[in-house]
DNA sequence: TTAGAAAATGAGTGATTACTCACTTCGAAA
DNA sequence: TTTCGAAGTGAGTAATCACTCATTTTCTAA
């Protein structure tokens, strides 16, 4: 099941890059004018007439390389989905916990930094997904398994290990994992799509976001 | 400004009320039945049709009612919004800063606590309010507004006196917001939204989630 | 240069959409 | 009982929807 899911990646990651490669340079322009009209009113109010004319590219056109609307939303949304979890599966997660004297804050540090700029740079794809995977059964589906079944239990592991080596307060490691998510997604949520004009330093609010819930985390005496 | 906003909850509250009871019974039918399905398959993706089938009602019945789609949709969204930040415009809130021995970790449990009951009483109608606000400009300008100019306002009167009587870390009073509303959001989103079958103990949760923050916030030596 | 395949086209299709309106039903006051 | 405005109806409408397909254009390899 694991292995599955590791394979599901990398054959996704293979694909995509294919894909990439293959494309007709109105293909390209479909999807580049699908994702920012998807992202901009949501799919459902989105019209493929509306699409084709921003692509400058007639209406067929769309259908010769994407069998139906939904078929386009899901080439849009599987790569991006995949690539947000990807951390998750890169050999220097599991490597991690072999090396002893690694401090769990360097590694929250350095997953916060990695995903701030990561939505950043994917800002339109990652609204269409949130907005999109709540109302497709199959998409959530998917989402479910892989966070809970890999992402999870990665995480499981990771805190437990630090929780052993006394880094980390006891008690059940979804708790700890909870409040290390709500960290970094809130700050990735205000400074990406909130108030993204405001200027930061992203190292300074990395670091006291951080430090804020280390506090909090840290073994109690 | 201030005044308007205050005025404008007192308002909306009252008309509400009133709505409420001058509603007839197909009137509310359709209601129910337009809550139910814009949270299922979103605003956009749902027909006027479909609503009148659910509603046990004529389409035309709909139209009598409410002028259009839309206008169905700000009557469903805009009490919500208003109930949603609430608790920031009661006089309770403003009494707070004029009892000296009050602890910011109470407030913020009875906060924690208070949302996450009003989340799970309104499920639906938050599912509506988050997907759509992103996509209706008068309706996002409108959350800005009353977010940054009255609830962040409060909020930053609040941690500064709490600052200043030492509970809390010095530094920007935003960077205090944040990590606290991402510890309450957190909290709220995952056992409402994420897994609410998931049983928890809310005294419990609440508790260890605030007092990972206090030890976070809680003022340096 | 040419043949054949792939890419692109856009007018056309039936289905569905939000909304209208002439009409009927209902309920309460006179 | 009568009257009258509000509530409710549902067939009808023009617009728009996702999608098709016969045809033309473009690309590639021999």
């Amino acid at each position: 099941m694991t292995q599955d899911v590791d394979q599901w990646l990398k054959d996704l990651v293979r694909l995509t890059d294919e894909d990439d490669e293959n494309r007709t340079e109105k293909q390209t322009r479909i999807l580049e004018a699908a994702i920012e009209i998807f992202s901009e009113k949501g799919y459902a109010a989105t019209s493929t007439s509306e699409i084709a004319q921003r692509a400058g590219v007639a209406e067929g056109t769309i259908f010769r390389h994407y069998k139906t609307k939904k078929d386009l939303l899901l080439t849009i949304v599987g790569p991006i989905m995949a690539k947000l979890v990807a951390p998750f599966f890169m050999r220097d997660f599991t490597k991690l916990l072999d090396k002893p004297y690694e401090r769990v804050e360097d590694f929250y540090r350095a997953i916060a930094r990695d995903r701030l700029v990561f939505a950043r740079q994917n800002i339109k794809l990652l609204k269409i997904l949130i907005h999109e995977v709540p109302f497709n059964p199959e998409l959530q589906g998917h989402v479910m398994n892989v966070f809970s079944q890999h992402v999870m239990k990665r995480l499981e592991r990771l805190v437990k290990h630090f929780q052993d080596e006394g880094q980390l307060i006891e008690g059940p490691t979804w708790r700890v994992i909870r409040s290390t998510i709500s960290t970094i997604i809130g700050l990735v949520v205000t400074h990406v799509f909130l108030v993204p004009a405001y200027p930061i330093d992203d190292e300074e609010e990395i670091n006291w976001a951080i430090d804020v819930l280390m506090h909090g985390l840290a073994k109690r005496n």
